[in-house]
DNA sequence: GTATTTATTTCGTGC
DNA sequence: GCACGAAGTAAATAC
């Protein structure tokens, strides 16, 4: 778990005629230019040229601290004691702005992707297979997808990038709640993933829960890409 | 080489309320906050929270195309196709910045640097040892370095900041060609590190293989230090 | 917790 | 231009 950024510090945006230098597992020194100086809530110190994209000419990565002595300032690594000096010689902007915590970033190539693919292709279950819903819900969370087969039969499919043990686990524990619904009962276990570690598909039939292999590339091909954004 | 950052136009920073959708490889979205979009004179957009140091949440790398169409803005990878859009709620801040070219980050201390201070003090592999030469070239790549100890026999040395298992391999790779040219044979090896993993020494004993862990700032010490701010 | 593998890797170097 | 290795790799995952 990452710290959580302090909110009420704002992040901080100077562009400045600056040198630069550095010390710790390497040396490495910037001559004299124009550059910006972005100071993040997390303590963070970046200096960025207008070029190389998103990677800074020079860093400090928290946990560190910034002292200001006049026009140098040092971020000392609180750890290793890596520093990072930065020589202003002339400011030319600086502004502060607060942007609060953020929601981050939900990676879509992962399981919630594979789970919409899936339920817009059912049928690469079986042939017949209708899609009930996804998220089906339940006292203990939601199941990632509900269908019926060919003969109607209810059938519950937990998605996962990489199939393991406890994604198994989970399903199981799935399948044992439905199971108490006389409307559903008998319910089907499928576990689909990219990618089934053996230690997980042995579990899983075991358990008299099936497994399905799920070809990205193919999925996404037969996908309509008039819906899609991209 | 990297295209020359177009130094009339400036790195644009701008302060919004934003959500975030990208498609290439993988699928990902932003939910709405307020961010730090950074739009470099190379093409580039980073969307930056404040936190997780010097990395963007997302961002798109040049070459690539920024398109305003009102609040939605997209960038597009001129080659991959791959699209980052932005939806623009609220502006809180923007100002343009001319930076101008930069001279660019003078590293020292990797590999490479290593390499040249013990081909210079070649010596510190043993008394009376010569170099034949850096980079010598076999038919599986070139060897770190290759030299004659005080009584003219080969020494193949592997270089590395950290030496692990894959160092010791790659030697090992080398000697074993090495041996085959009968102006060469036998030749010793040697694995020189600023430190070895026990592993990997184990390994290279195992093998017959010397170790020689690289004191840097004694190499270094050699060098003009009053140059060095570190 | 440590070790290993991945990355929208990025970045450089040699061919 | 492409293949390969290194990175102040960092971050996610396996054990």
């Amino acid at each position: 778990m990452r710290p959580a950024p302090v909110a009420c510090v704002p992040v901080r945006l100077v562009i400045a005629r600056c040198s630069v230098d550095y010390g710790g597992r390497l040396s490495a020194h910037l001559p004299s230019a124009i550059r910006l100086i972005l100071i993040k809530a997390d303590g963070s110190v970046a200096v960025h040229s207008d070029d190389r994209a998103y990677k800074p000419l020079n860093w400090m990565s928290p946990p560190c601290t910034l002292i200001a002595d006049g026009p140098q300032w040092t971020v000392r690594h609180d750890k290793t004691g890596d520093a990072l000096v930065i020589t202003i010689e002339e400011i030319l902007h600086e502004s502060r702005h607060k942007l609060g915590v953020d929601p981050g970033l939900q990676k879509d190539g992962v399981e919630a992707h594979l789970q919409r693919l899936l339920a817009e292709q059912i049928e690469t279950l079986g042939g017949g297979f209708r899609l009930v819903r996804r998220e089906f819900p339940t006292a203990i969370g939601p199941v990632d997808i509900l269908a019926r087969d060919a003969n109607g039969v209810a059938v519950a499919v937990e998605i996962k990038r990489r199939g393991e043990i406890d994604g198994v686990e989970q399903l199981t524990r799935y399948l044992g709640l439905l199971n108490r619904d006389p409307l559903l009962a008998p319910v089907r276990g499928v576990f689909a993933a990219q990618e089934i570690k053996p230690q997980a598909r042995v579990l899983a039939v075991d358990r008299g829960i099936e497994c399905l292999t799920l070809d990205y590339d193919a999925l996404r091909g037969f996908d309509d890409p008039s819906t899609r954004l991209f």
